[in-house]
DNA sequence: TATCTAATGCAACTTAGTCGCAATTAAATT
DNA sequence: AATTTAATTGCGACTAAGTTGCATTAGATA
């Protein structure tokens, strides 16, 4: 059910997101990819690649999939409404206490402009 | 643009906001009205409420759209894992301050288990 | 190198959401 | 109340994201 054979095309993906810190879209990737390899490829090597904890996903405001180095969860993740590219936030998040809630993760995205479109 | 008649339609949906606080998906509604109008006029109608600021939406991490009733988009949101069931959480967002970036609003959805689940 | 099975390509499919346009109908006007 | 007019709706066709089944290919191991 893992990763467990290096093929071409999952290097070809793990290089990209060593090259950038960036969340990408899964759409992204497939049109990246499209003369390289299969749209279903894109899907199931990142779901893969998700499942061993070598990236993670969350679902952006769009209703996208998104992608991004790393296990973590428990941080933010920031979108720049001026030129789309999102990342992960170097913060830790601490989750309220709500009365008659248990909260046991979260998802959060906060949306903005980035260093490079203020 | 905006809500402008209160069509038979339109008094289906706001009922139903009425009666219950939870974050319905869209999916759900079109489905529950499915003998009372078409999918189309649930999708238009739900987008004229929210421009009009009676019903608020945003993406689960499903990737489904949900609207519930409120103008406000600075408070967290609640998914049960267990029952699906979604509300507004009664807080407030104070979005952190990170270098280099600007956050100007923020989407937050928080998950685990509802007071009838635990 | 032969074998085994994970990984891929392909095509068809599902589902959420949108669009254009003709037909209705709420509501304003006479 | 009848007429007008423009918002609203239904319908059908469409787009786009993501999934599935199955036959084929190609890493890894012996």
């Amino acid at each position: 059910m893992n990763v467990s054979r290096k093929t071409k095309t999952v290097r070809l993906i793990l290089d990209l997101f060593n090259e950038k810190d960036h969340a990408l879209p899964v759409v992204n990737l497939v049109s990246t990819f499209s003369s390289d390899m299969n749209k279903t490829t894109v899907y199931r090597i990142l779901n893969r690649l998700e499942n061993t904890g070598i990236l993670h996903s969350f679902v952006d405001k769009d209703g996208l999939k998104r992608y991004a180095k790393g296990d973590q969860r428990l941080h933010p993740h920031f979108l720049c409404e001026d030129c789309g590219i999102s990342t992960c936030l170097p913060l830790k998040i601490n989750p309220p206490s709500v009365p008659n809630y248990i909260i046991k993760s979260s998802e959060q995205l906060y949306l903005g402009q980035c260093k490079d479109c203020q």
